[in-house]
DNA sequence: TAGATTGTTAATCGATTAACAATC
DNA sequence: TAGATTGTTAATCGATTAACAATC
């Protein structure tokens, strides 16, 4: 048996195995060797082979995989074998966007609300998904039994959010807000932080060698004028 | 001199620390230790110190970090100090979101142009800024010299505006598009996959035990029902 | 000086890569 | 059988954690 407790970063992996085996299978292709599949991926053909056989032993020696057999073990590895519905805090151009996304492309996933406590958004249609005040996300997530949910409020607002959707059930929150949610330990949080995502970006765009020495430079100086400018006085 | 070639997990991690001293700043704390900003952050103080030791000493022994002294450090070292131009493909609700964002919230960044494809959303205003066809992209790039760029363009898009916006001179791409972009290796492309975040999450949703004892026994099964269900006729 | 906390070196842990026997 | 590719074990690499000397 398959030892547990696997690695994020092998979990993480998992659902870009599986877009590449739907593309694959919409191109109907049958059969693919970890080593394609790396290609693809951009993994490597033994990382993709380990991380698979955590949870099995799907290929056939001298062969490969089988697409559609694979990608069919894949869907109930991740648990999206029944579709999973969700709800979408925060209804601006975010929210509205993943919303509209999940809705018309992700088709494991089902939004079944768009929450905002902006008076001027409730109402607003997202195809044809009505945005709801906040007050009636509790009854929304009991009724539906939603675990996972997404959070596009303001930073201002998200740990509030975050605190009314655990109380009520849900186990698993996608945050796009620029904070660290506090959440009990059982809850699984999962920042999509675009704006960390850019500035780390930003690291890599200027030349970062001639950066760093010059700051090098900078602290030398620094230590030279004297101790430190600062201090504590 | 510290040694050079620091990993991406480092570099991740730099923009949360400048955020927390943003907000540390705001609430005017002067001196911080690595144990608070390991409790503001959920990284460890070792860590923390160990990250920050890469570029240089800037803290003071017996007492912590200077609030301000450090942000303006780190802003050097991520490349801040001077605002970063960019533009966004894509002027979906996504492409307009960042566009958004970026401009009222991120003072770091300037989103100088908007592009997409779709006639009706050419001419549309994202605050101030006017959505630009993509043919016009070449002529901003150099114009502004433009070195990352955002991609919100639906998927199959995706691949020629990356060699577009890279033919042209950008180095750095943040990448919402749900493919692997192919570029020349001293391209630096991040992926902010939307989707993979939300599987991933959905793999921690669910009783991931019971789930993958289920996989187990099906397996199990199929093996036992002679030798494999598939094999390659 | 005593107390505190950094910066850095050493130890541990975990993840990736390499190698190869198993087997289709 | 020969060729190919998986699944798995061992080796390596890198990142995190622990420990502590330096020093404010």
């Amino acid at each position: 048996m398959p030892s547990r407790n696997i690695s994020k970063s092998v979990i993480k992996r998992l659902p870009i195995y599986l877009r590449i085996l739907d593309q694959l299978i919409r191109r109907e292709v049958e059969l693919i060797s970890s080593r394609e599949l790396s290609n693809e991926s951009g993994f490597t053909a033994e990382q993709i082979r380990k991380d698979l056989a955590y949870f099995g032993a799907f290929g056939t020696r001298g062969a490969g995989y089988n697409t559609i057999y694979l990608r069919e073990k894949l869907i109930k590895i991740i648990g999206l074998d029944s579709i999973t519905d969700t709800i979408v805090f925060g209804a601006g151009n975010l929210g509205t966007a993943l919303t509209r996304y999940n809705l018309t492309k992700n088709p494991y996933v089902n939004v079944v609300a768009a929450f905002d406590k902006n008076p001027q958004l409730i109402g607003k249609k997202i195809d044809s998904l009505e945005v709801l005040p906040i007050e009636k996300a509790p009854e929304v997530i009991r009724e539906y039994g939603i675990k996972v949910c997404l959070i596009t409020v303001p930073a201002m607002a998200a740990q509030e959010v975050a605190d009314l959707a655990v109380k009520h059930g849900v186990k698993a929150i996608l945050n796009f807000a620029p904070v660290k949610l506090s959440v009990p330990e059982e809850i699984h949080v999962h920042n999509a932080d675009l704006t960390i995502e850019l500035q780390s970006l930003i690291y890599y765009s200027s030349a970062e060698e001639e950066r760093l020495a010059r700051l090098d430079k900078e602290v030398e100086d620094n230590k030279s004028k004297s101790s430190k400018t600062f201090s504590y006085d």
